[in-house]
DNA sequence: CCTTTGATTGACTGGTCAGTCAATAAAAAC
DNA sequence: GTTTTTATTGACTGACCAGTCAATCAAAGG
């Protein structure tokens, strides 16, 4: 029963599966047939929507990128104060919808496809670079340059979501405070 | 003209060339054949010897933590001072043994192995806690209680890893002083 | 109606790769 | 000098998988 303008669900349930099944395989190694068949089509489907399997999984990165930085843009309109900002950046990056099992080992194998794929580089560098960005601004408040600060958060947050993937116990919000904890140390401790 | 005791000369030529091909690829998905042609063998030596690609990957793994923790055993055995310690074992971490572009990139990658493979999963979380206990350690003589500040270190530290990882500019020798830096303003800060 | 268009698939293909095995050859042991 | 041990490989296989294609089905448009 071929219903039409089915093209934009579908492509949403995949990219969706494939987030999940590279969650569950913690690899990048997984079929076209696998993420089609939890997407509830058939594989065939799938490459006929995206093209092939170096689409899907550029669309999965960009869809977790995207959501990102819906958290992310949100946190900061929310955010009172300008001294609000730093810890709104820093509660976005380990708020539910980015810091989640399946999304944290997909984000560690978009790392690893980077470093074959120009293009998921591309994407990865724009995520850093705006990440330096929020960081800086918010920082600006609280010290004069804040540009090595922001580096090191940056670099931190990644550690933090590289040791999440490494699986281990209740980071969920520990990782965000002990951020938050190095943050409030690095403005104290300004030279 | 097979002279005797080739094994262990095969092995490690074998795990060498393990790492450079891990490194060029950037990924996991080498062939054993990639990796048994740069070390100037037969692919079916590679299985002889090691049993299945499985056990090569694994042997590689083992080489890249213990010449790690050989470079921080060293580095710590010639801090004059305890206050030395600190930052021996943060150069230690960036030392060229350690931080060279192959090596991060089988270290990203078998940071992606841990998430399906239980026993690299055990392996780099001994690494993980001997960085912990290390940290902790030195930063004792400074703080009294080191141990937030060693889990950020080491966080961060693997935030550098991930970033040189992804390519970008002369990190080498930066990402040492950044870390340092934080150190001295978690020890500045502390609460 | 009938035809165009979008949705959907089963079946097929060409290539790749881990792992096996029997064979060869040279050193060593007896 | 024969036997054992170690080193080494080419050739094979069984599985898996990305990508293709022709066919089917139903809604929409005329």
């Amino acid at each position: 029963m071929p219903k039409i303008g089915m093209e934009p669900q579908r492509r949403a349930a995949l990219v969706q599966a494939t987030i999940g099944e590279i969650g569950a395989a913690g690899s990048l190694q997984v079929t076209v047939g696998q993420i089609a068949r939890r997407a509830g089509v058939s594989s065939a489907l799938a490459h006929h929507y995206f093209g092939g399997k170096a689409q899907i999984l550029s669309a999965a990165m960009r869809h977790i990128l995207s959501e990102y930085s819906a958290e992310v843009r949100a946190a900061l309109a929310a955010a009172k104060t300008p001294q609000d900002r730093l810890r709104a950046i820093i509660a976005a990056n380990f708020a539910e919808s980015c810091f989640e099992a399946d999304v944290i080992s997909a984000w560690l194998n978009f790392y690893v496809l980077a470093q074959r794929d120009p293009e998921a580089g591309r994407l990865l560098r724009i995520y850093q670079g705006r990440l330096r960005s929020n960081l800086t601004h918010a920082l600006r408040v609280h010290m004069a340059r804040p540009e090595p600060a922001a580096e090191v958060l940056g670099a931190l947050i990644d550690g933090m979501y590289l040791r999440a993937a490494l699986g281990g116990a209740g980071f969920e919000q520990g990782a965000a405070e002990q951020v938050m904890a190095c943050a409030d140390a690095l403005i104290r401790g300004q030279t």
